[in-house]
DNA sequence: TTCCGCATGTAATCTGTTACATGATTAC
DNA sequence: GTAATCATGTAACAGATTACATGCGGAA
């Protein structure tokens, strides 16, 4: 997903200037979506606009410079072929998973679990805005907006119950069995021994 | 989520060479976690190395040439502040939400509704390699570990339960009403069919 | 008159990917 | 013997961020 075919359907809503996209993706992007800086925005519209996608709107004597951007025939166009071509599959980058698969049993648990409350207080939080977002009166949201809306509810309940269910199972100790056909995690936890050892040697 | 640091904990498992990390990234990537190039493990592998936080082993003359990394006492040091320090709040990146929350009334829904069928082939998929995981006899996944593919799991059911809910609501021409305090819903539209219009006139 | 928010823009930098080069070993 | 896989590495490039520069308008 190009910044330019986001930009096209940003600007596919309404006529927007960049600092006008920029603090639309600031605000939503709360954790949802994700951010844009100033130093792609400008360089990508004006590209955008040389390409012929876009064009600036006369900006009507509004007192301020500024530009706002319209699309162009074309620039429908491509931004049409872009929503009708396969969107790619999405990645799991979520460096909360990544700590937790790699967290061993020498390591207190207890950081853990204030990870897992923080996220629980940041999901709550973002759930919160996601329910009030589509009556707050003033965004425009589409009927296919709500449903996508409606996705991220559910997926941030989902994480919530899990988080939950996680928290109860680390609080009292009652882990589920692990698969180690070739006991690596005494073998970890030896390697690790030994190189701390080694370290508390050395520094005396 | 640095790539030192995910180097830093793919190595806390197992001892590994560059090579191996990446088969093991591509395997699981299928969608899970994320990859990674040779491009950026090989340098930073080598950086790791000359910052003191892994070394190689003895090859123990396997015939191939091949660098087998470790942590040293500093690596676990660094390897395990990462993990104590709070992750960062993932961002819902997903084209397929993007392009569905800007599709509009002029566009056949039939492109969209393949794009999610296509999506419910691509997470069954998942969902089952996912479920497969731990159970493949071969691979090491610790205690910690089954609970966050515990998550995903949930996650990916609650992706299909959303897939399927859509495709009949869309099937079916039953949207859920959006926000539209100032009528943009129509005046899109409008630009748009002016801005097609105008590309007519131009063409003929 | 000073500070903050609106508004645009760029240069330096960082980070990562792509594409290529190289060569050994294993499977057919 | 030759194709595929294992294995390491780099140079060129692409993409985006950070930090800065600039200036207007309104509020205190």
């Amino acid at each position: 997903m190009s910044v330019e075919h986001t930009l096209l359907a940003v600007l596919s809503i309404w006529p927007s200037t960049g600092y006008n996209i920029k603090s639309e993706f600031e605000h939503k992007a709360a954790g949802l979506y994700w951010g844009m800086s100033y130093g792609s925005i400008y360089p990508k519209l004006k590209k955008l606009e040389e390409d012929g996608f876009i064009y600036t709107l006369e900006q009507e004597e509004e007192g301020r410079k500024k530009k706002l951007y319209e699309l162009t025939p074309e620039g429908w166009e491509e931004f049409e072929n872009w929503l009708k071509a396969p969107p790619s599959y999405p990645v799991i980058k979520d460096e909360l998973l990544m700590k937790m698969s790699t967290w061993h049993e020498d390591m207190d648990y207890d950081d853990l679990i204030s990870h897992l409350l923080k996220r629980k207080e940041q999901t709550e939080d973002l759930l919160e805005f996601v329910k009030e977002w589509p009556k707050n009166g003033y965004s425009y949201i589409s009927k296919l907006g709500i449903l996508t809306i409606r996705f991220i509810e559910m997926r941030l309940e989902t994480e919530l119950r899990w988080i939950e269910e996680s928290l109860v199972i680390l609080k009292n100790d009652d882990l589920p069995d692990g698969q180690d056909p070739y006991g690596n995690t005494e073998k970890l936890l030896e390697r690790r021994r030994r190189a701390i050892g080694e370290k508390k040697e050395n520094d005396q």
